[in-house]
Parts: C-alpha cells; structure tokens; sequence
DNA sequence: CGGATGACGCAGT
DNA sequence: TACTGCGCCATCC
C-alpha cells in the first residue's frame, strides 16, 4: 500500500514517542525539505511537529519549541556562551529512522 | 511552464 | 563552530 510520502512522513512523525526527537532527514530521506513543508501544513494538533528537529539538534521553531521540548524532559546542551542558540542532546534523545519504522 | 521558495543536509573551507 | 554552495522536491507565482 503506497501511500503518497506525505502520508508516510506523518505517519513516522507520529510514532516519536514523548521524550524523544527524530529528524527532517529521518522523516524524508533524499527531500528533507518536503518533511519541513508536510510539518507545516498539517492541521495543529494532528502531529507531534516539536519532536522534530534538525541534524544537528538545532530547532526549526524556536522558543516556542524549546519550551515543548523541555516540558517533556528532552535534553538540552547549551553552552554558557551568550548569543549560541540550544540543540537537543542527539546521543540520549535521538530516535533513528529505523526505530520509528519499527515501533510503527 | 520556468523560476523562486522553504520547519533541510552535507561536504568543503 | 560558522558560513557557503549545491542538491532535493512539492508548491506558488
């Protein structure tokens, strides 16, 4: 059942489990981008959009997702140096690809 | 219908 | 670590 990639980058955003974070990449591997754009256009409250972050741990969303993201206890590294902007700490809550598939 | 645009990613500098 | 350039692909104009 071939679902359009629309559908299926979704249906894996749905499966991160609270707590954690994947990323565009994961969600839409060879067209990040599209990951960004189905996010967007998906009506609030019908998809965990916060849990995805980029590569890197940096945020799409800013402030409005970091705060999200720590109310779920997802670890955070900032450096004392004023002006860097927060990333997720990628080795404890990263959830790959693969694991997303599964749990599916 | 061609070109610009974006919630990105990665290699190179 | 920061910045730049280029690839990706659905949408918009």
């Amino acid at each position: 059942m071939d679902r359009d990639r629309a559908e299926r980058i979704l249906a894996l955003a749905r499966a991160i489990p609270e707590g954690f974070v994947t990323t565009y990449g994961d969600l839409s591997p060879g067209a990040p981008r599209l990951a960004g754009t189905v996010l967007a256009a998906a009506p609030d409250g019908s998809v965990p959009w916060h849990r995805v972050v980029r590569a890197d741990g940096s945020l799409a969303q800013g402030e409005r997702q970091r705060r999200l993201l720590e109310g779920e206890g997802v670890p955070f590294v900032t450096s004392g140096v004023a002006g860097r902007r927060p990333r997720v700490e990628m080795e404890i809550a990263h959830i790959p690809r693969e694991a997303l598939i599964d749990a599916r």
